[in-house]
DNA sequence: GCGCGAAAATGAACAATGTTCAAGAAGAAT
DNA sequence: ATTCTTCTTGAACATTGTTCATTTTCGCGC
């Protein structure tokens, strides 16, 4: 066999087994959340030892920001399908398109934002800016909608009505203290986009 | 000295070093973070054994969910000091005071909101009542406001209100991902509660 | 194939931390 | 003073993230 098939299979396998330790951490997350997951159960059902965990993520933050960092593409994929033709009802598919997300996969997207990192370890600026980038995709709806506004103006606005919308999603898909049934969510949500907007100048 | 003053006396030692281990626990947390509280360095910090905190309150949970019980009811209290006299004044001051003790108290109210419970025992009741009160503070303005709403809807309606602001800022005040600049928040957070009042047929 | 050196895998050992509990100390009751 | 109850203590344990010396694997030149 020559260099460049030898260095494809092995990188093959580490590649494979990288694929595989994500795919596996990403399921434990999602079935019992962050909190209860752990390098031991990691590398049992992977197959392999604790310390292969360690050679290729360098630590558990590691692991866990990986997986993080494949939350953050899923729902930006998935706030990208949104049609961009009409831009209010571009908006309204955002919000719907976060709380389908959010419904699906709770304990990744509460992984995301609750995680902290290990000691006081700067976070990794390529996650934050994915995420500061799913925030901003209401800005070019509005951008369309409100072309007389400042444009910094919009930058933010567009923003806080994610955050809002974010803040009434997470909250409303708490088990625990439930400020929005889950069950109203979805019209709610609707009900709420309405409101601003007309609160805006703006009719749906 | 009799039964009274005994039982008294030892009950006040008891209380005395409860409220101590609070402090310093509520105070580790505000200083680093839920995640960086160690039963060793509250114990240590009390002048006491370990054992004694495990007497006080259980376990480890226990003594978290006393310092966030604390914290609902500070968050309450300083909610419930905003005149009521103006209604429209009053959703403001009461998102301004939300953003006031989330400011100064970003650590405490985070691990309010992001604690879970160990294994999978349930979230307790006081706190989530507790929380679920505070959030419905906005109810009150908004029934003076629309006298003519369904009375059920305005309370989904105010619940709702009060998740965008705390999702505001949260994320807001979040030194990793910001969403809307703290510097900011103020102003844009009245904004967006003029915004949303004007959508609902008001003016401030 | 063979042997060598680099790279990777391993898992025992370590460190940090929540938890338990048997033994002792302190206090209440008589 | 004695006894019984309660509280306190901290050593020992269980869990879990982390390290690293050792072993294994693998590419490569011969």
């Amino acid at each position: 066999m020559n260099n460049v098939q030898e260095e494809s299979r092995r990188d093959r396998k580490r590649l494979q087994r990288r694929v595989v330790l994500i795919e596996i951490a990403r399921r434990l997350i999602a079935a019992n959340g962050l909190r209860s997951l752990k390098v031991r159960d990691v590398a049992e059902a992977a197959e392999c030892s604790i310390g292969s965990v360690y050679n290729e993520f360098g630590d558990f933050d590691g692991l866990i920001l990986t997986v993080n960092r494949d939350t953050v593409q899923a729902l930006t994929d998935r706030l990208n399908a949104v049609p961009a033709d009409d831009p209010i009802r571009q908006l309204h598919d955002l919000a719907d398109a976060y709380l389908g997300f959010a419904t699906e996969h709770a304990n990744l997207l509460r992984a995301l934002f609750e995680h902290r990192m290990e000691d006081d370890r700067p976070f990794p600026d390529d996650i934050l800016s994915m995420v500061m980038d799913a925030f901003a995709l209401m800005h070019a709806p509005l951008v369309r909608l409100l072309p007389d506004r400042d444009a910094s103006d919009v930058a933010l606005l567009s923003r806080m009505m994610f955050s809002a919308v974010h803040g009434i999603i997470s909250l409303g898909l708490e088990e625990r203290m439930v400020a929005v049934p889950p069950e109203q969510l979805r019209e709610r949500l609707a009900l709420f986009i309405d409101t601003h907007l007309a609160g805006l100048g703006l009719h749906g």
